[in-house]
DNA sequence: CTAAATCTGCACTGGTCGGTGCACTGTAAC
DNA sequence: GTTACAGTGCACCGACCAGTGCAGATTTAG
């Protein structure tokens, strides 16, 4: 449940032999790296960097040609056309996002002791995915042009309509067995969790223009931890969680 | 603090005129209100529907004058290009969708018994105006647009970074001076409100694809009331509030 | 070596669109 | 009347751009 599927469809197979030879993107420092076929990871970065930055439309296949050190041609011949080349870019960099939120997620498996610091630290890595640049240039291309090619959605999410909520959904039910949350619908649970998260955010990020520091970040996700605690922690009851002595709702930065 | 001056930049005396005496947008059914000036209108109403159609770079002013029945040169005669369009289309549009978040928040200013109830209803009509096609439109365009005109964002707010947020703000603030709300930061207070709110509707609208039937947005407001009640209402103590019976979080849908 | 495949540089086409110029119409004010 | 002005319809220019064709360079496989 990471590949999805979708990202690898349409790859000419000597561009997957070639990624599966050397890769990891960053390749060592060899300038230009000639000859050899990682020109397709090259073509899809950039693409992405271009259409985040001009728009679908205004980004011209010359403009992403060039910046990928690449000929036009070539990305005629490994994608065809524009709308395909703008669905493989956004299906690469949405499959890294995605891989990297539910990492996060997952860090709610290895429970320890204090569920508010672990609930803490969890909500901060999110939050961070959030606050990514790459994350907000994702998010503004798929609003942008979601109209226009409805199918995005399809290929940004697996078959489930939010696997990030339903992952988190699935740790808190397990933390809620084991009496350290409320029991009650984790799914919903989830939900206030995100939105909490991801809602301050979207206020305080002005649409991405604004640059959030490490120290707000994590403000806002302990704010979010605290109000999700309030409403769904074990009250001062038995739980690691002893009401946390009113730890200052969101110590603005 | 509605008209934010920024609206009115630029506008031709004539047009003032117009709009001074007849207006109110959905004019009497006369049709095509020949020889009339409340052309600039139309052609707004119309540009900003087109954009936020099309995107900016694919709308075209051929098809903006078609559809506002006006000729293309009447358009370049109001606004002179078409960026100026879209800034006042935009100013336009924001305008309408503060001015109604804005009356929704006065609403806890006439709060008499029931503080969940009240809450309740303020948060309904948020939901509303957040899941209302033309704000989707409005939000989409923004996202899409906002690196290519990053004054916009000055254009849809006052000075204020944002107005409504501050608004409500204030009123829980009153709130909780009154006894009804914990004492504690106002402003934080409303960020979690309002990221309970928005934050739901943002995962579950799928970037404006899925309509929320107004069923759904009840629930949403209902749940996300009940999280912030938790977190910020007098506990189970002497106020309007007596913990609610656990009303079930999230009923979904 | 040869052969197949890929990449490159360049020139070209066909279409679209922002913006302008011009001649004309209808209305309102004087 | 006439003067002024907002609007209309049409044709046009110039720029930009997706996509193609071609000829040649480079690489990999055998």
């Amino acid at each position: 449940m990471l590949g999805y599927g979708v990202v690898m469809s349409g790859r000419t197979p000597a561009a997957a032999a070639g990624s599966a030879t050397t890769t990891t993107t960053g390749s060592p420092a060899r300038p230009s790296a000639r000859g050899r076929i990682d020109k397709r990871e090259a073509i899809l970065a950039t693409a992405f960097v271009v259409f985040a930055r001009e728009g679908y439309a205004q980004a011209t296949l010359d403009a992403i040609a060039a910046e990928a050190r690449v000929a036009k041609h070539t990305i005629y011949n490994h994608f065809g056309d524009k709308q395909t080349l703008l669905r493989a870019a956004i299906a690469a960099e949405a499959d890294r996002a995605m891989a990297k939120n539910l990492a996060a997620v997952d860090r709610l498996r290895d429970h320890d002791g204090d569920l508010r610091a672990t609930l803490e630290d969890v909500g901060s890595q999110l939050v961070a995915c959030y606050c990514d640049e790459r994350g907000w240039a994702l998010r503004r291309l798929l609003y942008a042009e979601i109209s226009q090619f409805p199918d995005l959605l399809d290929i940004i999410t697996g078959r489930a309509s939010d696997p990030v909520t339903e992952a988190l959904a699935d740790r808190l039910a397990r933390l809620a067995l084991a009496g350290h949350l409320r029991a009650g619908d984790p799914a919903a649970a989830a939900e206030q969790l995100a939105a909490l998260l991801t809602g301050s955010l979207e206020a305080r990020c002005r649409y991405g223009t604004r640059v959030i520091s490490a120290a707000e970040q994590h403000a806002v996700a302990r704010a979010a931890v605290d109000t999700f605690l309030h409403a769904f922690g074990t009250a001062p009851g038995p739980a690691g969680t002893p009401a946390a002595g009113e730890g200052d709702p969101a110590a603005r930065c």
